[in-house]
DNA sequence: GCAATTTTTGATAATTTATGACTGAATATG
DNA sequence: CATATTCAGTCATAAATTATCAAAAATTGC
């Protein structure tokens, strides 16, 4: 066998398990300890995978222990001012004991801050927000069922879910990674297969979007404007992205931090 | 058992409960106590962990703010050696790769230290075991859908969910309130309409029950012996409690503490 | 095609490191 | 104050790693 090939062999078993021993390798590829370690010591340095006593285990995942995870937590410090004021905003069209749909994303995830106070029906696909719901506030929350996406932090599932059809709402949240005339635009296939799962359940489409949404494009399209019927924004938004949802019939609400905090006191 | 994977242990047990014991640590790993005190010493300096007398604790305890079910974490500190040794055996009837369902319960719940190094597809009701091993284990989780239930911790829908119907595992894994001839009994309600839709969806179903539980009786019974394939007790099981496993055709799996330790070893 | 050279590999011995048992000291518990 | 845990150190043993060298394979120059 060719180090090429080990080195596949040998990073596959890496990301494959928690921690794989040299003799485990030994007998995947069927080369000498020495070859094996020398591998190992290679891609050290090339930081494919860490070298530890006894063999090699994965660069990334035994960090960030108890945190959710890292791509979600490195997007969540991120413009956290204007998601919060957004996200509260987003909160404050709803009344107690109304049943809402919150779509996980980082902008969606800043609404259980304003939640925590409330006592609502919420649904949703993220399981951060339905543990931090769980434990931070007595609505009743609802999740979608099937497998748990650690990088995306959703719930999705391949299979139709009666729980999911059964539960209509008055309002459906969502963020999205780019809003221009063609529609909504997301980047990831998989939060495009989890939205899609979840649009239609809801009286209203209410999509929580940074001003900083209006230049981003990607080339997934998930719904047209027509569709959405609130955008909450921030006071960074382009006039001309502000005419555009008003020709299509979209109702704009725009946020400055300050309107932020009144909005929050009025609760 | 490998350092790393020990720690992984220890960081996993640790997050679960506020204290844990360098004897609990040595069962569920199969170490020595100087081994375990090492890891500790190493695991404090690596601030993962608080070394303190006795044993270990979380360095940042986010305190039951919210609590995630009070009768539930006062369950989780009674008889946990036991619930502990039994758990890890429960684990230890299973092979990398395969795929098993774990019901909510205090007992079973003590399965994802042991589940913490391994890669398993793992389908639950219990919130808190999927959220343990989504940040703490490499298994693939899949969560059922429906509305989470504080006290119980469990997630249970009203509606059939096509995610639990098209999971099937080798072993599904449930613990009980009781344990008779008349079969396996339950306490409340909500847990035996989350067991029901499980049961069935594997080839075997496990029980697992200290031996207090051959004592009790309640007025729900949920299955009879007979479709019990294996139950996992502890040695203090009443010698007719154990022949009337076994006259019903039940695998009895009994473990003591020592027993518990020898399964670590060989894991 | 062939020999010289470099690289890779596997085996071995020497070194380092981890582990578990043991002892006495320190600390908690009644 | 007595007793029982728990802890820190020491040591022997086992395991893993490094260093070294010779054989095998690949590469190069002619």
């Amino acid at each position: 066998m060719h180090e090429r090939e080990r080195h596949r062999v040998i990073l596959s078993a890496v990301q494959d398990r928690p921690v794989v021993t040299v003799i485990d390798m030994c007998s995947l590829t069927g080369a000498s300890e020495a070859t094996i370690r020398r591998d190992i010591a290679t891609l050290h340095i090339e930081k494919k995978l860490r070298r530890i006593r006894g063999g090699a285990e994965a660069l990334a995942p035994p960090q960030s222990v108890g945190l959710a995870g890292r791509p979600f937590d490195v997007n969540k410090t991120f413009q956290v001012a204007q998601k919060q004021a957004i996200a509260s905003a987003a909160v404050n069209l709803c009344a107690d004991g109304e049943s809402i749909i919150i779509n996980g994303g980082t902008t969606t995830f800043q609404m259980v801050h304003t939640l925590a106070t409330r006592r609502m029906q919420v649904f949703t696909n993220s399981f951060p927000i339905a543990e931090h719901l769980l434990k931070h506030s007595k609505n009743t929350v609802t999740i979608s069922g099937g497998t748990l996406y650690r990088e995306q932090n959703i719930v999705l599932s391949p299979f139709d879910n009666d729980v999911t059809r059964n539960f209509y709402a008055h309002r459906m949240f969502m963020g999205a990674h780019g809003l221009g005339t063609i529609g909504l635009m997301e980047a990831d296939p998989l939060l495009v297969q989890a939205e899609q799962k979840l649009i239609g359940q809801a009286d209203e489409l209410v999509v929580l979007a940074d001003s900083s949404k209006f230049a981003k494009r990607s080339s997934l399209v998930l719904c047209p404007l027509a569709q959405i019927h609130t955008v909450i924004t921030d006071d960074g938004i382009p006039d001309k992205a502000a005419s555009m949802l008003e020709a299509a019939g979209v109702s704009l609400h725009v946020v400055s931090k300050e309107a932020a905090k009144s909005q929050g006191e009025a609760s």
